[in-house]
Formats: C-alpha cells, structure tokens, sequence
DNA sequence: GTATCGGCCAAACGTATGTTTGAAACGTTT
DNA sequence: AAACGTTTCAAACATACGTTTGGCCGATAC
C-alpha cells in the first residue's frame, strides 16, 4: 500500500538503537531487524544512513521547535521575561511536546549528546542550518530577562547549560545507578530534571 | 630494543585520533598509520582494540588523579575550604598537570565525553573502579565548602557541572566558529575555561 | 484482464574492519 | 659466533558492514 508505516517502524528503531549505541556502533541491520522490515528498505526510503540520522532528528526536533517558536512569541509579547519561567517554559516543551512519555525526550537528548560529542559535521550543519533560528529568539528574550549579564558572556553561559543537560539526560540511568550505589536513595528521572532548573539558573546568572 | 617507544607512538597517536573522530570510527589501520608502525603492533602491544582504548585513559587520568588526591589532602588540612578555590585547584590541575600544553587536556576531555555518551559499558565500569575514590574524596571535601546544599543536591549538581565543563571542552571549535559567526568575535579557549568557573560556582550554590 | 507502479524481499556485492599468522630482523646473552 | 627471546613486518583471514540488484507481490488504472 502507499501508506505503510514502515518508515516510522525504521525511525522508532533506529532512535533507540541509536541512543543506545551511538551512531557508528549500530548496524542497519540491527535497526532493520528491531523493526521487522527488511534490510534494503532503509535504503530504499532514506538513501543512505546518514539521511536516515537526519531523519530521526528531524521527526523530533521539528515539532518541539515550532512549539517552542510559538511559545517565544508569545512570551516576547509580555513584555519583561522571568528567568525561571523563560527555562521552565522550555523544559517543559522538550520533556513534554511530544504527549506521551518523557521517556522519548530522554532518548533524544542521549542523541543530542552523541551528535555534538561526535564530529558528525554533516549533523552539526544541519542542525545549526534548520534549528539554528529558534535558538537565536530564544538567546534574545534570554538577554532581556538578564540584561546584568554580557551577550557574550550570556551566550556562552547558555552553551554551558546545555551540556549539563545534555549530559545529564544522556547518563540518566548510569546517574541513577551511582546514586542508589553512594547514597542508597532511588532519584527519579523526574527528581533530576527538576533540579536541574535551579543549577542552570544559578549557573546563567553567575 | 626492549624499550621501544613504538607503544608510546600508538597511545600518542590513538589519543588524538580517538578525541578527534571517536573511538568506533577510529579504525586501528588510521592509528598505525599516523604513529608510523605496523598494523600489527597494536595487538601486540595491547592485545586488542579496547585495551588501548583503557590503556589511552589511563596514561592520562594515573597522573592528573594523583596530582589531585594529593592537592585534596592538602586542602583537607587546611580546614575550611572555598568553593571557589577548590574549583580552582582542579580546574588547574586538569589543564595543567601534564605539564606542557593544555591542548592535551582538551583532546582528553573530547575523550572523556565520548566515553560518556557512547555506553562503552567497559569503559565506564573500569573509570569507576579505578578513579571513584578521588571523585568521592573531592566530594566529601565539597560538602564542607557549601555545607547548606543538601549531600544528594549537591552530588547532582557535580555531575551537572562536569556535563557542561565535558561537553563545552569537548566541542570547543564548534564554539569558537559560532561565536566568531553570531558575535564577530574570536574567543580563546582559554577564555572560555575561564568563564566555566564562576558558571559552576553559581550553579552549585543554585 | 492486463498493464503499471510503488513497495517489499532474499541474495549478493564490494569494501573496511579487527585480528592472526609465520617469518624476518634485531639485541642480548652465553 | 651461536642461540635465544623480543619486536617488527607483510600478508592473509574471517567477519560485519552499507549498499545494490533483480525479481516478486498487490493495488490501482485502463
């Protein structure tokens, strides 16, 4: 049929696989395999692994920017933005715009983490060239609500705050494992993103 | 010769190589080829790929982790500590322990990253095992610096400030090009580890 | 009913990888 | 100088990978 859901079976696989294992460590054939399709119809539908690591972002990181694009404008509307609520905001988007489980943002964020700890270029680029708009309306309402703090130094800050995300999100069950080791407490994933909002506020403003 | 420095060429040249594309796109033909030996020497040497990928490890963090123990248990004497001084000390022990370049340390927190994001199972294990005391010894020296941040917090807020210094060193030129495309401005690498400092110390305290 | 077309499949292709082999080269010891 | 253990080397090995191929199926159009 012309509407078979082989595409997203081959898009689900392959971002959990992916997070899992990284990039270059997992094979078509174990995607294609988890999916129960056929090994050629990555090929087929995508052309080339690489368009099929395109894809996988691109299915998640275009919703969550258009919300989030929305959500901008409608906060710059406001006039003076909270710190807080500006990062609330967007944390809730990204745990959040996708309905269902914060379970799938997490995976994301494990992506994240490998395609800027890896020198994937071609990832890199295309992030920046699709995605890279947002960011600078987000950096902008960001300078109004911490006008004390330089661009310069504002921006990098920013850059900060989202690695400790990142790799946050990305060693979140190694995390949880360390802290049932050292402190016998059992952290939800939960309980970490959320304090996660005060260390980067802290962190923005210095 | 028995004191061949063929092995010390291939950790030379593995390092880089590693930091540089990762360890799974790194084939072991690229690192002979850059160190100048045979294709066979690293199964000599090391006995298998993942070997060297410790032993590359553990050249670097032996040295930087003794160097810190003893700086810690200096301070421990000491009395009361500052958080902005114990950051200090590490932060200067880390880019300056090998001595020479910084460039080296920058090329091993690239490492460390992908050992992060990449659930090298292996890896991870093996740095806990033979470096977790030295991260709980500056822990517990932490504690005494901000002794209002619950312990648990407090752990969380280490770990979120090691994702922002790993995941800022490790993509440092993608920085320095955005910054110089979106600011028009060169910063130095140098600047930007020092900017790291006052975004931890904030971020710890929250 | 048959032609057409998009999707699917098993199989094969070429290539790159980590590893192993067996002999040559070298330094040291006897 | 002969014997030995260690290191180096070119070559081969087995395997896993991404990709391509050519035929098959099923639905839609004529």
């Amino acid at each position: 049929m012309s509407q078979s859901d082989t595409v997203e079976r081959i898009l689900d696989a392959a971002e959990v696989l992916f997070a899992q294992k990284g990039f270059a460590e997992t094979s078509l054939r174990a995607i294609t395999s988890r999916a129960g399709v056929n090994l050629a119809a990555v090929n087929y539908h995508f052309g080339s692994k690489e368009a099929l690591i395109q894809a996988v972002f691109e299915r998640y990181l275009t919703p969550f920017c258009l919300a989030l694009d929305a959500k901008l404008q409608e906060l710059e509307g406001q006039g003076a933005v909270d710190l807080e609520k500006l990062f609330g905001v967007a944390s809730r988007l990204a745990l959040g715009s996708h309905g269902d489980e914060p379970r799938r943002a997490m995976i994301f964020f494990r992506l994240s983490g490998q395609a800027y700890s890896q020198p994937q270029d071609h990832l890199r680029a295309y992030l920046r060239e699709h995605y890279g708009a947002v960011f600078r309306r987000f950096l902008a309402l960001l300078r109004t609500a911490v006008p004390e703090v330089p661009p310069m130094e504002l921006f990098l800050r920013v850059h900060f705050s989202l690695g400790a995300v990142i790799f946050t999100l990305s060693g979140m069950e190694s995390l949880q494992t360390i802290s049932k080791k050292d402190f016998n407490t059992d952290v939800t994933a939960a309980r970490i993103t959320q304090q996660l909002l005060p260390f980067v506020v802290g962190g923005i403003r210095g």
